[in-house]
DNA sequence: TCTGCGATAATA
DNA sequence: ATTATCGCAGAC
């Protein structure tokens, strides 16, 4: 088992500023990290693509709550869904654009302690982060984390490239969850990575 | 292992 | 009414 602190270059602001669609494929394998030591390789994403994807938070306009995917790339967009989950989302592309990338699962890496506390329903480790509401549960990420910096790391988390490249052969399939824009394969994964949230 | 369904509340 | 989900129950 893997332990000790996450180490790594923190993705710098040019990463997040391209298509989210780059980028949903570019942050496959690099790692989120927290203040508190809680840490996931991330294996799943998902890209939305603003005016050109009625899946998008962002298809019909600026409200209050999509305000931060217009915002600048590289903060963190936290929305709450079904009525008990938060999801989040890294801002990509240039201020207004509205595109963004779901992160879905992760691989966990350090603070597992601290996450099954946070997860008590996961009955196995791979249950912790293998999906988008089950991630932030685990990493403690809710509203308030909504608009955070992740290229700073001041509001407690970031994104670090610790050296592992993406896959080689990522897997692309079609978004999870939606009714609408089903045809486009803009969600991918590590191949063989038991934490994905549907194998 | 898989499938169906209820929970729960903001959003438009 | 819909929703970028999860976890339980029941079937196999």
């Amino acid at each position: 088992m893997m332990c000790g602190i996450a180490r790594g270059k923190v993705l710098p602001r040019a990463f997040y500023r391209r298509d989210s669609r780059e980028v949903a494929v570019a942050l496959l394998n690099k790692v989120l990290v927290g203040t508190d030591g809680r840490s996931g390789r991330i294996v799943e994403t998902e890209a939305y693509c603003g005016p050109i994807d009625p899946a998008a938070h962002t298809y019909r306009g600026k409200t209050a709550r999509n305000a931060t995917m217009f915002g600048p790339a590289g903060h963190l967009y936290v929305y709450f869904s079904y009525g008990m989950h938060w999801c989040c989302n890294t801002v990509c592309g240039e201020v207004g654009e509205g595109i963004a990338v779901l992160l879905r699962a992760l691989a966990p890496l350090t603070g597992l302690e601290a996450m099954r506390r946070a997860r008590p329903k996961a009955h196995r480790d791979r249950d912790l982060c293998s999906g988008p509401a089950r991630l932030t549960q685990a990493m403690g990420i809710s509203g308030v984390h909504d608009g955070i910096d992740l290229v700073t790391g001041k509001g407690g988390f970031r994104i670090v490239d610790d050296g592992t490249p993406p896959p080689r052969e990522p897997v692309s399939t079609g978004r999870i969850g939606i009714s609408r824009a089903t045809g486009e394969a803009w969600r991918w994964y590590v191949p063989g990575d038991v934490n994905v949230s549907r194998r």
